[in-house]
DNA sequence: AACTATTTATAAGA
DNA sequence: TTCTTATAAATAGTT
């Protein structure tokens, strides 16, 4: 399929064909890892090398299928000079997400600035790349957050705002009241009144300090 | 991967992503076969939709496997009687790996500032923070790295030094056999050892020129 | 294990 | 679904 085109029928260079096979099977299981995640599918995939190496992928609720299968399968044919499929299975599995969890929690190592020795200038500026990349993402999403942070605060602002002349109303109608049943009582009524203004105006400020800061 | 190359992770429309999986599968099939018959190898292949609808290939040997494995399957659950505690303590262990994967791959894709919506500002805050640190400590290796870069372009210089001098020392050393065997020979020789010392004095530049840039 | 000229696979658009 | 087509990915042959 490259350089030339070939037929499909069994590779006859044995050497030729352990080189294919390693290849595609490479390529087969990137393709199906593709497709689960992609497309949200769940996939068991099983291949038997000619000599009888096992290679498997599944996605996790296919996992136990595979294994009760292949447990059958072994009764079926008990191969007592190989491994059981049954075992293979397993230590594949076990292996691969040791591997996984080892490898990403290097790799979360070195974002962290942690296990840099062995790295060339190349791998240092790709890690600078992806960490500066991250960093701009997270940037524009406290962004984001600042943004509805202050829409939030705008919208309190407009809720105090309308509060407060609601108050005024209030206090209008209070002192048109007071002026009406008690006109020329005292001076006194005067300057309160015009102490709860001051006050209304100051618990509109004390609402808004938060902007300050 | 075509038109435009996608990120391998699931796609959120459904049709779109419904056409994937019916493309893909069809050219995961068929890679499957293709190995199959190319490498001789045995293979066996279950995918089922994200609907739960399957599909599967397998070749001869591998056959009864899947056969018996789906069965147990369309039954559901019909291990009422014990799921060894061989089993559960198999599972019991890949649950724990597969969660410690879950959590280091979500904890990397943030770094990269891939899965950040659901946090909030002190979080991101928090991030910015490893990421920074992260950064200056790549930064400070790629100094060290820089330097030792430096000091080996010192060595190499001082090796071109030595190298030219040596190289010098032949011309006067030459010169001075010259003037010995044929004093008063000719002016020629006298032209030709001054187009000699131009020669090795370009020599040196040519040999520190990478120092530029 | 790398490279690269080609062939395949496939995303997007009808 | 199927076709087309521009482009990405896989890989056969080679080193």
């Amino acid at each position: 399929m490259t350089r030339k085109k070939i037929q499909i029928k069994k590779i006859d260079n044995i050497a030729a064909r352990q080189v294919a096979f390693s290849k595609r099977r490479k390529g087969l299981f990137k393709k199906a890892k593709e497709l689960a995640i992609l497309c949200d599918a769940e996939i068991g995939l099983l291949v038997f090398s000619a000599s009888g190496k096992l290679f498997d992928y599944a996605s996790s609720s296919v996992q136990g299928l595979l294994e009760k299968h292949s447990s059958v399968h072994s009764e079926n044919l008990p191969n007592l000079n190989e491994p059981s499929v049954e075992f293979q299975l397993e230590s594949n599995i076990r292996a691969k997400l040791n591997e996984e969890v080892e490898k990403k929690r290097h790799e979360l190592r070195q974002m962290k600035g942690e296990e840099l020795q062995g790295l060339g200038l190349e791998e240092l500026k790709k890690l600078e790349k992806s960490l500066l990349g991250g960093l701009s993402r997270v940037a524009e999403m406290m962004d984001g957050r600042n943004a509805e942070l202050i829409c939030d605060i705008g919208r309190k602002v407009d809720l105090l705002i309308e509060e407060n002349q609601r108050l005024n109303q209030l206090k209008v109608e209070k002192m048109a009241y007071q002026t009406h049943n008690m006109q020329g009582h005292s001076s006194e009524s005067i300057v309160n009144n015009s102490q709860d203004y001051d006050s209304s105006d100051t618990s509109l400020k004390l609402g808004l300090s938060f902007l300050e800061h």
